[in-house]
DNA sequence: GTGAATAATGTAAAAATATACAGCTATATA
DNA sequence: TATATAGCTGTATATTTTTACATTATTCAC
C-alpha cells in the first residue's frame, strides 16, 4: 500500500515542480515522509514512464513525455494518426497534411496503411505529408474518404 | 557546417531506431563517417532536446519529446535559411529548393515557421526541399512571398 | 505448516551521462 | 596586424542513473 500512495505523490511533486535529479527528487519525498534509496526512486520513475529531458534552457528536468505512452501501447493505426495529425489542406488535388514535428513517418505509415483505395501514396518529411490521390479522384473526395477511415477528421479552415 | 549536418542525421537515426544509450548511438554516427566522443554526443541530445524515456518494455530509449519541441528555439528562422539555402527553381506551381548536404530538414523547418500564407507544406530530403504553394498560388507570387520574409532572397537562373 | 512463486526494497557496484577545463578555429573589432 | 569573442570539441572526471544480487514479506497451492 505504501508503494501506490508513493508512486501518486511522485507523480504529483514531477507534474508540479522542475526537478532536475532524482537526489532533489528523493528530498521532496523525504520531506513526505517517504524515505527509500534512490535506487528505488530509479525504479518508480521507470514504472511510470517518467522521462528526463533537456529544458531547453541549459538544463534538464524530469517529465511525463507524450511519447511516452506512445512507445509501450499496442499500435492502431488510427490512433498514431490522430496522435501526430494537425491539419490537412489541399494544393489542387494533393492533400498536405501537418504533423507534430517528427511524426510525418508515423502518420503516412498508418495512411498508407489503413489502404485507402483514393490514395496512391504518400512523401512523408519531419511534420508534413504529401498525400497524392488516385488519378482522378477530386480532393473532396480524398478527404471524404479520409474522414471514413478516422472518424471526426476535421480539415482546417481558413 | 559538420555539425549541422551532424545533428541532421543524429536526429533521423533517433526517429527510425530504437536507441538506447549513447554508445549504440555512437556507433550509428561511426557508421555514417562521424566520428566524436560520448562527450559531444551528449551535448548534441541536450541541443536537439532528446530526451531518455522508459519504453514501457523494461527499457529505455532515446526520443524527441513532444512537449520539448512545441516549445521550439530562439534561433533565427531566418539565420538557419541562409546558412543551409543554396538555390531554389520551380516545377509548376511548386518550388524546389536546394540546400546543402544534411541542411534540408533545417531550412524546411525554418520555411514552416516562418508562417508564409503561400506556403501549405515541405517535404524536406537530405539536400533537397519540395515547397508546395496554397491552392491557387503562382510561383512567381510565392518567390515573392519568400523574399519578403527572406530579404534578398535570389532565384537561381538557368 | 511447508515450499514455491512474486513483489518490493536496500546495498553496492557498474554503467551511463554530464560537464569543467583547455585548446582550437573562425570571425569580428580596434 | 593584433586582440577579443564565440562556437565546437576532446580529455578527464564528476555526477547521475541503472542494475545484479541478496533479503524480506506476502500469497497461494498443497
Amino acid at each position: 500500500m505504501e508503494r501506490s500512495v508513493r508512486l501518486a505523490r511522485l507523480r504529483h511533486i514531477i507534474e508540479t515542480r522542475k526537478i532536475n535529479s532524482q537526489e532533489v527528487l528523493l528530498n521532496f519525498l523525504s520531506e513526505e515522509g517517504f524515505n527509500v534509496t534512490q535506487a528505488t526512486l530509479s525504479r518508480d520513475l521507470k514504472y511510470l514512464k517518467v522521462g528526463k529531458i533537456p529544458d531547453g534552457k541549459g538544463g534538464y528536468i524530469y517529465t511525463f513525455s507524450d511519447s511516452a505512452s506512445k512507445v509501450g501501447s499496442d499500435k492502431s493505426l488510427v490512433e498514431d494518426f490522430r496522435r501526430g495529425f494537425i491539419s490537412i489542406e489541399f494544393s489542387g488535388p494533393q492533400g498536405v497534411v501537418k504533423t507534430l514535428p517528427g511524426h510525418a513517418s508515423t502518420v503516412a505509415f498508418a495512411i498508407d496503411n489503413l489502404n485507402i483505395r483514393e490514395v496512391l501514396g504518400t512523401i512523408a518529411g519531419d511534420d508534413t505529408i504529401l498525400l497524392i490521390p488516385r488519378d482522378g479522384v477530386s480532393c473532396s473526395r480524398l478527404f471524404q474518404a479520409l474522414r471514413e477511415h478516422i472518424p471526426g477528421l476535421e480539415e482546417e479552415v481558413e
